[in-house]
RNA sequence: GGGCUUGUAACUCAGUCUGGAUAGAGUGCUAACCUUCUAAGCUAGAAGUCGCAGGUUCAAAUCCUGCCAAGCCCGCCA
C-alpha cells in the first residue's frame, strides 16, 4: 500500500518541479499518531525551505495535483496543516492482511535472512558453583529468544554453554570438601567458604595451590573439581530446562589447560607480550582504541606461579568457536563489556575476528528499601528456583479461584520470561517479587489470557474454515488490530537487527491489548460479518502465537 | 580520575538509532461495566519542568556540547 502512495506522490511532486527520489519520499512518509488522521502522512516542512512558501500552502498545492484518486486504492486524501493524509481503502487492506496471515500461518513474518547459515551462540555460562539467581537467568532468557528469532529467520543456530570449571570458585568448594554435596546445598557451602577465604590469607593460598595442582595434572584434585562441576552443571541444566532453555554443547574450560604454548607464541610475535617483575605474562593494550578505558592498558594472562588465568583460556575457546560457524554470537553481562573488548583487541592483533556481543544490565534486588546488585558470594539473591515456585503457586491460586483447569507451570514460566524480556537489554531491572507476582496489565499472563480468549472463540465456531470473507463495515478496533498485525514482520526484523527481543515482547503486549479492545467492542459469533471477524481472530491467534514462540513462551489454549 | 550504560507521571516502563501533529502504556488512585464469545478483561478520569543548562533546526524526549545523579568496569575473580 505504501508503494502506491509513493507513486502518486512522486507524480504530483514531479509536476510541481520538486526533484525528489521515490526512496526519499518513502523515507519521509510517516504513520499518523491516530488512525482518524489517516494511514500515511506526508509532511511538507522540508519542501518549504526549497521554495519559500509555508508548508501548509505547499500541502494544498500537492493535494490539488494529486487530483482524483482511485477509489479502489484510497478512501480519501486530505490536507491537515502541513500534512497530506492518505486514507487508504481500509476494507481492502484488512482483507489483504488477514488473507496473507491465514495463508502463511506460522510462517508469517519469516524471511530468509539466515540463508541456512550456521550460527554459534554462546550464552548463560554461569559459574558452576550454585543454583542460578534471577539476574543470571536474564542472560539465558534473552539469548534463548535470540536463538528462536534466528531460527525463524532461517539461521541454523548451535547453542553452546561454556563451563568455567577451572575457577577459583570451584577451587574454594574443593577446599570446603563439597565434592559429595547435593546441588541444593552448594550455595550455602559456597557462601561460607568464600567468606572464610576472603578473611584468611592461608585459606587463599590453599585455593591457589589447588588450582596449581589441577593445572599440573594432579588426578585426585582434578577429580574433585570435576565432581563438583558435574553436580552444579546438572543442577543448572535442570532448572533451565524447566524454562524450556536447552543447549547443544557444554564446552569445558579445563579442555584448554596446559595448551597455552601455541597462543602465547602467536602473541609473542606481536611484540606486545611481556613479563612483569612477578613473572606474570601480560598483554599490552597500548595503542588500541580501548587504551583510555583502563588505568594501565594491559591484561594479565597468567599468575606468577605460571598457571593460566581465565582470559588466556577464553582466547583459545573463542578461536575454536570462530572456526565452527560463520555467524558467532555471545551474550554477556554489562560487567564484561571492557573485558570482552580486551579479548577482541588481543584477537585482532593476530587477525582473528570476535563474536558479535549482546550485553544486558543487572537485575537488582530490593533490600532495606534500596536496590542492590545480586551477589551469590554474599547470599543477596533471589534464586530462580524460588521465584519460579512462587510464581507457579500464584498462578495455581488464580486458577483455583476461577475453577478452571490449566497449566499453572506454563503460566508461571511465561510470567517470568515476559517480566525479563519486556525490558530493554541495557536497562537495569529492579526486581520486586510482589510486583513480579502481579498478573494484571503489562504481564505474561495478560498476553496468554488474550491468546486463550481467541482460542475460546474459535472453539465455539462450528465451521471456521469459511473461505469467503465478507465485510460490511470496519470498526476502529478492527482496523487498529489489522494494522498492528500487519507490522509483525518488521518487528521481527528489527528485533533481529538489534538483537533485542524486548521489541517483540512489547509488540505482543500491544497486540494483545488491541485484541482485548476488539473483543469487547466487536462480538464475533453473533456478528453479521462473522466471516471476517472469525478470520481476524484466527489471524490474531497466528501472529500472537508466532510472537510467543519467538519469546520462548509456551502458549496455552485455556486459562 | 577515565570509559560505557541509564535518567520520561507517585512507582515500573515504551518512544531516542531513523527529529515532526495533543509525549504513550501498565501498576496504584477515583468512578462505571459480569443472566451477552473467559472480569487475569473493558471504558472514563486525575496524574508529566521528558535529569539540568546551552546549541543546531521551520520543528528537539529524540541530534550536538557541558554539567548533575545512579549502575557497571578499569593488574594475578571469571
Amino acid at each position: 500500500m505504501k508503494t502506491e502512495v509513493v507513486i502518486i506522490l512522486k507524480k504530483a511532486l514531479d509536476e510541481l518541479n520538486f526533484e525528489i527520489k521515490e526512496e526519499e519520499i518513502s523515507k519521509f512518509l510517516e504513520i499518523p499518531p491516530t488512525s482518524d488522521m489517516g494511514d500515511y502522512a506526508f509532511p511538507c516542512f522540508f519542501l518549504s525551505s526549497r521554495i519559500k512558501k509555508n508548508p501548509h500552502e505547499i500541502a494544498v498545492e500537492i493535494r490539488e495535483k494529486l487530483g482524483n484518486f482511485s477509489t479502489e486504492l484510497f478512501e480519501d486524501i486530505q490536507t491537515s496543516g502541513p500534512y497530506i493524509n492518505f486514507f487508504i481503502n481500509r476494507k481492502e487492506l484488512a482483507k489483504n492482511v488477514v488473507n496473507q496471515i491465514l495463508t502463511s500461518k506460522d510462517k508469517f513474518g519469516k524471511t530468509d535472512i539466515g540463508k541456512r547459515k550456521k550460527a554459534l551462540i554462546e550464552h548463560t555460562s554461569i559459574n558452576p558453583n550454585a543454583s542460578p539467581h534471577v539476574g543470571r537467568t536474564r542472560n539465558a532468557i534473552i539469548a534463548d529468544s535470540i536463538v528462536r528469532i534466528m531460527t525463524f529467520l532461517n539461521f541454523k543456530p548451535e547453542v553452546h554453554y561454556y563451563v568455567n570449571d577451572v575457577s577459583k570458585q570451584i577451587a574454594m568448594l574443593v577446599l570446603a570438601k563439597a565434592e559429595n554435596l547435593k546441588f541444593e546445598s552448594m550455595l550455602k557451602k559456597y557462601i561460607a567458604i568464600s567468606t572464610k577465604v576472603k578473611n584468611s590469607k592461608k585459606a587463599e593460598k590453599q585455593v591457589f595451590d589447588l588450582l596449581y595442582e589441577f593445572e599440573n595434572g594432579n588426578k585426585k584434585v582434578s577429580g574433585k573439581f570435576k565432581k563438583i562441576t558435574k553436580t552444579c552443571v546438572n543442577g543448572q541444566k535442570k532448572i533451565l530446562a524447566e524454562l524450556g532453555i536447552h543447549y547443544d554443547f557444554f564446552d569445558y574450560e579445563s579442555k584448554y589447560l596446559r595448551n597455552y604454548k601455541g597462543i602465547l607464541s602467536k602473541l609473542e610475535a606481536t611484540k606486545k607480550l611481556f613479563k612483569d617483575k612477578d613473572k606474570r605474562i601480560i598483554f599490552n593494550l597500548k595503542g588500541t582504541p580501548i587504551e583510555n578505558q583502563m588505568k594501565s592498558p594491559v591484561i594479565v594472562l597468567t599468575r606468577s606461579d605460571g598457571t593460566g588465568l581465565y582470559p588466556l583460556r577464553d582466547l583459545l575457546y573463542t578461536i575454536d568457536k570462530m572456526k565452527i560457524a560463520e555467524k558467532n554470537l555471545i551474550v554477556l553481562g554489562e560487567d564484561q563489556k571492557l573485558y570482552f573488548q580486551q579479548i577482541k583487541q588481543i584477537l585482532n592483533s593476530i587477525n582473528i575476528t570476535s563474536p558479535e556481543v549482546v550485553h544486558y544490565s543487572f537485575v537488582l534486588i530490593q533490600k532495606k528499601g534500596k536496590s542492590k546488585k545480586m551477589s551469590t558470594r554474599k547470599g543477596d539473591i533471589v534464586l530462580l528456583k524460588d521465584f519460579l515456585d512462587e510464581v507457579i503457586k500464584k498462578a495455581q491460586k488464580e486458577l483455583d479461584k476461577r475453577k478452571t483447569k490449566a497449566d499453572a507451570k506454563k503460566i508461571g514460566v511465561g510470567a517470568v520470561k515476559y517480566a525479563i524480556l519486556k525490558n530493554n537489554n541495557n536497562k537495569i531491572i529492579n526486581f520486586d517479587l510482589e510486583k513480579a507476582l502481579n498478573f494484571e496489565g503489562d504481564t505474561g499472563p495478560y498476553i496468554l489470557y488474550s491468546y486463550a480468549r481467541a482460542n475460546s472463540i474459535l472453539k465455539k465456531i462450528k465451521n471456521p474454515k469459511n473461505k469467503k470473507i465478507e465485510m460490511l463495515s470496519l470498526e476502529k478496533q478492527e482496523l487498529d488490530l489489522v494494522k498492528k498485525l500487519s507490522i509483525f514482520p518488521d518487528i521481527v526484523l528489527n528485533s533481529y537487527k538489534n538483537l533485542n527481543p524486548s521489541l517483540i515482547a512489547n509488540y505482543s503486549y500491544q497486540l494483545s491489548k488491541l485484541f482485548n479492545e476488539f473483543y469487547h467492542a466487536c462480538p464475533v459469533i453473533k456478528s453479521e460479518q462473522k466471516s471476517f471477524r472469525i478470520a481476524l481472530v484466527q489471524a490474531f491467534k497466528h501472529v500472537l502465537g508466532n510472537s510467543l514462540n519467538l519469546l520462548g513462551i509456551d502458549k496455552i489454549d485455556r486459562m
